[in-house]
DNA sequence: CCAGACGTTGTT
DNA sequence: GTCTGG
DNA sequence: CCAGACGTTGTT
DNA sequence: GTCTGG
């Protein structure tokens, strides 16, 4: 669930939305946002505690990692989980960010199976929201390069995205973007569903399943039959 | 998330 | 780094 | 104690 | 069927 974003940039006024200081990293326009990409990510800078907005990797690394080859890069973090978790406690603690969208992907039916229909999911208004995410600095011990890398947490659904899917990703209501940013410890109460009446889904053409179809018409609501 | 691969030898 | 399993 | 794993989704 | 890569 929640496995391709939609990113439509104009970084400069994603920053000002998200109230980011310093410059907008470049960053095209993303129709199909997938995993292993680097999409835009806000979150605070551990040393001046600026919020920043950068370009962070989709899958997660932990930094004791030696060889991310073939190691386990989730995606996702169950928010359920995530406090207690190995692998997300620390990040959980001290390293939260928001991915800005305008919206994301889901497929309806059974894992594996084929023909799942992908489906749009939106704000009703149109409006970019903000996705919780938890992000991680990885050192590569061969070239000794930096990567920043970044997971969606996620939540049951609420009564829309339950037509659909029994996960969501955790949105944030602009209202607690410092909240989450900050240092509060104690966070599990803004990773819940988001409100149903707010939201919308539309399904859209299997054109979306290849990420190299990094198009518009990805977003198109599908004909009807 | 989906698409595409799914192996071996040995070498830098 | 931190937890679980043997 | 050390060795090995450390994730999510959903299914049989 | 399961893993990797984008």
């Amino acid at each position: 669930m929640c496995g391709r974003v939609i990113q439509l940039s104009n970084p400069d006024a994603i920053r000002k939305l998200f109230e980011a200081a310093g410059t907008a990293p470049n960053a095209p326009p993303r129709y199909n946002g997938a995993p292993a990409q680097d999409l835009m990510v806000v979150r605070k800078h551990p040393k001046t505690g600026d919020r920043v907005l950068d370009m962070l990797r989709w899958g997660l690394i932990p930094y004791w990692v030696e060889d991310p080859k073939g190691g386990r890069k989730p995606i996702l973090a169950r928010s359920e989980s995530a406090p207690t978790s190995p692998t997300f406690r620390g990040a959980l603690e001290k390293r939260r960010g928001i991915l800005p969208v305008d919206g994301f992907f889901e497929w309806k039916g059974e894992k594996g199976a084929k023909n799942r229909q992908p489906y749009a999911v939106m704000m009703k208004d149109r409006s970019p929201f903000g996705i919780a995410v938890i992000w991680e600095n990885w050192k590569d011990p061969s070239t000794e390069a930096w990567l920043r890398t970044f997971a969606v947490l996620t939540c049951p659904s609420n009564a829309l995205m339950a037509t659909i899917h029994d996960r969501m990703p955790v949105i944030l209501e602009p209202g607690d973007y410092d909240r989450w940013l900050g240092a509060d410890p104690d966070v599990e109460a803004l990773m819940v569903p988001y409100a149903s009446e707010k939201m919308m889904l539309y399904p859209v053409s299997t054109a979306v399943n290849s990420y190299l179809n990094d198009t518009p018409e990805v977003m198109e609501p599908l004909a009807a039959a």
